[in-house]
DNA sequence: CTGAAAGCGCTTACAG
DNA sequence: CTGAAAGCGCTTACAG
């Protein structure tokens, strides 16, 4: 019978026709080219390794890697040719067809329940859909229809809990109604973020939530925009109105964080972590900045420390507000990391956090309940931005004309030990509501 | 012009018609239908809607549901019929051959880089794509040549830091290899998981790398293998020789972690967390019953509490075991969440963790490094067993017929605060090596 | 209630 | 070096 190798999809059932339900599948095959012969027969279908038991079984076909200098997805890809089947041996509605003796239209109706096709031959269909063994083939049926179920979904890290709280939401609001979810990551690189657009976009995705990377270029989302691709913008707010968007309210994240400080009687407050250019952070920063204003404390640009945000950074980020001449009683961190890693940085200078430096962090993620002393954190809620971002992009999807929506969740204060003692009130300057 | 709504990938550009475009792309529509009347003119374009300017844009096409009593993915869902639109308005490869004066064929030979094509003509058709905006179809090409890029990856629970990392591990590996992957959540429930193997397989996915639900049927592997999908088991040991596997070594992982503990000096180790039947944790306690075994102490089954481990449960689990006559020294933890919890637990009682508790969890989870003390943990090594496991599934798509594999990864022992200090000896019959 | 026919957007062996 | 033709596995308007 020859070697075979077995495509993606095709082929799978080959091996039977070696073993128990040989004589049915083989009749098939026989059957199909009697009734074919002259009307099919293509060309392309022949290879050198058909040996002249042409019909039973898969003809194999090599596609040889070929070196070539434009490449659809812009980028040259390994593992993308791969030796390839015939599908002869893939039951397909043809199949059931023949086998139930109906035309393929009505194995098509019977598969999509149509209610104008007659019990009887519905069960017969049936019966040979279990018999043979039939795997729908969606994605042909996508293409007839011009439909797709797949979201693609852009974000920079999934080890972030951040993003992998929202990716969660994203795929559950997704799979309620009835999407899957293509899980890419950008790794912060706006080079490598387009091309993911464009190959998922050629992958046929119905539509796309982006959490763009920084320094993201405005053609990526031009040429989005030209093709008209559903699109949502998560998390980030880059300046696009053609676009819908979810994100945080950074701001406002900041300030109701800075007002509880304040209110313990917090004066010198710190923020540490986070760079520059980032706009979250700059968003918080900046409602830091309006909430001491309204307080009536001067901004002192030594208490904001910029660093890039990792797992170890807040050790050094505090460690240089400590060093100053009037160090600060409490901060802000940037995120939630951060945060943990400032309580680190203050026991190696022999101070406990909580007590001798109350401590907020952004981002709500799990692991901040876990800490010790718990973290106080202003939660962003990522679920939430999640699920609306899902929802919006497959409102989108339906409906590709209605304005555009941008839902900004409002932030949500989680009060725990990190923030829990007030200033020892040794500046008897202010002192509204300790407690 | 009449009113048109736009489709999930066709209709994007026809706003363009009504603007700046409209003279090219029009006269390329209407030489399209004077070439092709007679050929084409298939019935089914034919909608209510279409009022005689046909051939210019997309008839709309509107689908009803319809309740039907079988779905082909063997669920009703929502969202997956929608108004969709002719794709006049989509620029194909078709298009391209006709504004570059060239054939389809040679176009496809363009788009794929042959090198049989001349420079000029390649770069006539090159221009006419930049011209015309098209983007390729990979799906179309997919069904054509039988191949997918896609990988579906079953997993519980994303927001479990393990699957986190194992996700982007296994994300990271496919993008490398020129796969993506379409990430579903189980939720732990075997009826979904078999949807979603279901639904992945119509979706037309290359391979599958499925964590299995706790309680998975035998059927859905048997209609996976009976589908020659290829097929990575990952993670929890289903026992079933047809699939390739990467997960853990949990028995090693007890082992080491028991040794380490006994190196310290204690005797009195219980095993805190994890349910009965969940093979990883029964693996885990088999390791640390054999390592208390080679060390000559007798197992006390009071020492091994059971619970569904969650982000609190180590608190009940502690108490239980210190109220015991005679309660122990140190303690082994399902995973690095439930040793967390546990910390909570014995400072809840006046006990400080690590000093008057050693400490090891199992994962491996980043967080283990931000706890205080920072924990002892068995890293299971989730990255490793991602990337195997990608590769694993990505090699059985290439080469179906392989010899089966079982990747089983060394674990690792990450020693940190809370398993530092030894035991303080007050039972002097053992004391190897405290340090 | 059912079938014949056309076509979604591609690729490829074959014949020039 | 290039084109004509067939077909991947589906769906649907139309005509019985």
């Amino acid at each position: 019978m020859g070697a075979r190798q077995h495509a993606l999809r095709g082929g799978r059932r080959s091996d039977r026709c070696q073993a128990a339900s040989h004589g049915d599948r083989c009749a098939r095959a026989d059957r199909r080219a009697d009734r074919e012969a002259g009307h099919r027969r293509p060309g392309w279908r022949r290879s050198a390794s058909d040996t002249g038991n042409a019909g039973r079984n898969g003809d194999t076909i090599h596609r040889r890697p070929e070196g070539g200098h434009f490449c659809p997805e812009g980028q040259a890809r390994p593992g993308l040719r791969r030796t390839i089947v015939r599908s002869e041996n893939r039951v397909t509605i043809n199949d059931i067809a023949r086998h139930s003796g109906v035309s393929r239209s009505t194995v098509s109706l019977v598969l999509r329940g149509s209610s104008r096709i007659s019990k009887a031959t519905v069960d017969k269909v049936k019966a040979s859909i279990d018999a043979l063994g039939y795997t729908y083939n969606r994605s042909a049926a996508n293409l007839r229809t011009q439909t797709s179920q797949a979201i693609g979904l852009i974000i920079n890290d999934l080890m972030n809990p951040f993003f992998t709280e929202l990716t969660a939401a994203i795929e559950e609001a997704a799979d309620r109604e009835g999407f899957f979810v293509y899980l890419v990551q950008s790794n912060e690189d706006p080079e490598r973020q387009n091309k993911l657009c464009t190959s998922l976009v050629e992958h046929g995705v119905a539509g796309l939530i982006i959490c763009p990377a920084t320094g993201s270029p405005r053609e990526t989302f031009d040429r989005l925009h030209t093709q008209r691709v559903p699109v949502c913008i998560a998390v980030r707010p880059f300046p696009d109105d053609r676009f819908d968007f979810s994100g945080p309210d950074n701001f406002r994240a900041a300030e109701l964080a800075t007002n509880e400080l304040l209110e313990l009687g917090h004066e010198r407050i710190a923020f540490l972590g986070g760079e520059r250019g980032n706009p979250s952070r700059d968003d918080r920063v900046a409602g830091y900045f309006k909430a001491l204003q309204q307080a009536g404390i001067t901004f002192d640009p030594e208490l904001v420390v910029e660093s890039r945000p990792s797992r170890q950074s807040g050790v050094a980020d505090v460690e240089k507000v400590l060093g100053l001449p009037n160090p600060p009683t409490a901060a802000l961190c940037y995120n939630d990391f951060v945060a943990i890693s400032v309580m680190h940085g203050l026991r190696r200078n022999e101070m406990e956090p909580g007590r001798d430096m109350a401590l907020i962090g952004f981002d709500g993620m799990p692991e901040a309940e876990m800490s010790h002393p718990t973290l106080s954190t202003v939660s962003l809620r990522p679920r939430l931005i999640g699920t609306e971002a899902a929802n919006l992009v497959i409102d989108r999807i339906k409906s590709a004309d209605r304005p555009i929506l941008r839902r900004v969740q409002s932030p949500e204060l989680v009060l725990r030990e990190s923030s829990e003692a007030p200033r020892q009130s040794n500046s008897p300057t202010r002192n509204r509501n300790p407690r």
